[in-house]
DNA sequence: AGCCTATGATTGATCGGCTC
DNA sequence: CGAGCCGATCAATCATAGGC
């Protein structure tokens, strides 16, 4: 109800000196790892975070580090045996290989950090 | 209350806070460019440099402060002021042309 | 010593673009 | 035309550092 200084705009909050750029109302869709199609009920709208449980970890782990990539009837073996989606899986393995990419580009060059530290 | 948590032990135990520079090389490019604060690859590496840190530090950084900045603007509304008095490169929309001014680096 | 906030890192999942 | 991948990013969360 309070409107310090805005003439006709739509702020919500009350944005003052800076204005609120589109990078700042971007919002991502729900996380869609939800499959109700079986239980009538609304169940558990699983459009929150899933958590690995240890366990699928290291079979994921495991699989990764037998084949970087996955085959169309692995990722359906995978998935039945850790009771995951086989999107999961796949997103998976993709977050896995970046990880893994990530990690051999920086895994070297922090071979001189510390100068005149104290 | 499954014990999950089987996260301890990961890497982020020891973590370090930047050095004073750092973030201020951070901070200076994140207002100047509060527009549009997704520094290229070439700017996350001379950002990098200058402030002694990795790339993927200074990804992570760009990270947790746009996600930080919008979530409470408010709060950062002093930092805003302070940062964008020392510098103004801002380039709300590239409209009309250009003169000569640019490149905010190699003084 | 005990909290509470600030902050760097991790990660499941989304977005846009590209390849096939 | 759609599925999978890449690269970047989001968003929630973890765990610690820092301030009072």
């Amino acid at each position: 109800d309070k409107d310090p200084a805005c003439p006709s705009e739509p702020c919500p909050p009350s944005a003052s000196a800076t204005q609120t750029f589109d990078w700042m109302k971007v919002k991502r869709n729900p996380p869609k790892t939800a499959k109700v199609s079986e239980y009538g009920l609304l169940g558990q709208p699983n459009t929150i975070r899933t958590n690995f449980t240890t366990k699928q970890l290291t079979e994921l782990e495991k699989e990764f580090h037998f084949n970087k990539y996955l085959t169309r009837a692995r990722r359906v073996e995978i998935a039945a045996t850790l009771e995951l989606n086989e999107t999961q899986v796949k997103i998976w393995f993709q977050n896995r290989r970046m990880k893994q990419k990530k990690r051999e580009k920086e895994g070297f060059a922090p071979a001189a950090a510390s100068r005149s530290a104290k | 209350v499954m014990i999950l948590r089987s996260r301890f032990l990961d890497a982020r135990r020891k973590r370090r806070n930047f050095s004073k520079q750092a973030t201020e090389v951070l901070n200076e490019y994140f207002y100047s460019h509060l527009s549009n604060p997704y520094p290229s690859e070439e700017a996350k590496e001379e950002l990098a440099k200058k402030g002694g840190i990795t790339v993927s530090q200074v990804s992570n950084w760009f990270g947790n402060k746009r996600i930080r900045y919008k979530k409470n603007m408010g709060k950062f509304q002093e930092e805003a002021n302070i940062y964008a008095a020392k510098t103004a490169v801002d380039a709300t929309n590239v409209v009309a042309q250009g003169n000569q001014a640019n490149s905010p680096s190699t003084p």
